[in-house]
DNA sequence: ACAGAGTATGATATACTATAGCGAGGCCGG
DNA sequence: CCGGCCTCGCTATAGTATATCATACTCTGT
């Protein structure tokens, strides 16, 4: 097991890696789009990347109050209405809860597998899956401008074992 | 305009029959299934069929007490979970709002084409979404249990005209 | 009819999630 | 330096959902 692979769901990889390069990499994108990646915007971004679980918006609340920063509901959704606008964060609807984005920097439509056993949710971005739904969507004259897809169930390492 | 359409949004069918078909069909399920159908729960059940539009759980306790009806939020909230269970009503998530199931009786995977116009939302079966969905968590080794796929957008009456 | 188990509802309190509104301070172009 | 804009702190409040206990109903077997 390596040295950070205990604060982290599913263990298999280099979780701090993980988080800082999602950091450089969201510092980047605002620095491109001329937006401001402030401390506070970088800590709460770290705390969401800090599993690969969803976390609620009291969650990050708590951690940032743990920081000894003083801080309130307000503070910590903007953060994450910021994020979430600049494409570094997700909402999962049928959580109530906040991701990093797996590949931020583009637009893109994604789906999202959510483990109930592991809480681990992870990111897709199947055309199939997009196609589908816009056929759908054109068959009924629907133009679709937002999509929630959340699948829950089992995942693979939870099954496997 | 028809009798029946000024109560609801769509306006383009007998409103009337379509509750009135519902209630008898949930009955009828109830009945074939040893549950109570019970008068909370048909009214409930009513008042979120009243529009096609999904509904709160805040806004169905007001009409309830509108009734003249002692209603606390368990007293909905309690309805509604006993509704979702037997497949008559689905829940959005992206609205936190409850709708009527457009065919009930079978278990079914659902999407749902939401307007942010007019607020209706149209209950679909794609076999193709569905398929793609499986497809996509199976390539991830991913065993799906529950699916929530929502699409906001513009329906065809509000593009239209 | 009666007792008892299981279910449904009433009632109160509380937890959880999200936003409104105002003011202080920082950043930046003119 | 000034003035506009953005960021953040702070307080209050709105909106959504559940825990818990008490009461009353329904059905079943005797
Ligand atoms: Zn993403
Ligand atoms: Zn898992
Ligand atoms: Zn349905
Ligand atoms: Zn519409």
């Amino acid at each position: 097991m390596s040295p950070n692979a205990n604060h982290n769901g599913s263990a298999h990889h280099d979780h701090g890696k993980c988080v800082a390069d999602a950091l450089a990499a969201a510092r980047e994108i605002c620095d491109q789009r001329g937006e401001r990646f402030t401390e506070l915007r970088g800590r709460v971004l770290e705390l969401v990347w800090e599993s690969h679980r969803p976390i609620g918006a009291y969650a990050v609340l708590e951690r940032l109050k743990a920081d000894g920063r003083s801080a309130a509901p307000p503070t910590v959704y903007r953060a994450l209405d910021f994020l979430m606008e600049v494409g570094l964060v997700h909402r999962i609807e049928s959580l109530n809860a906040y991701i990093g984005c797996a590949h931020p920097g583009a637009a893109h439509a994604s789906q999202f597998l959510i483990c109930k056993d592991c809480g681990t949710a992870e990111e897709l971005e199947s055309p199939a899956v997009d196609a589908a739904l816009a056929a759908a969507a054109g068959d009924h004259g629907f133009k679709i401008a937002g999509r929630v897809v959340e699948l829950s169930g089992t995942c693979k390492n939870c099954s496997g074992s």
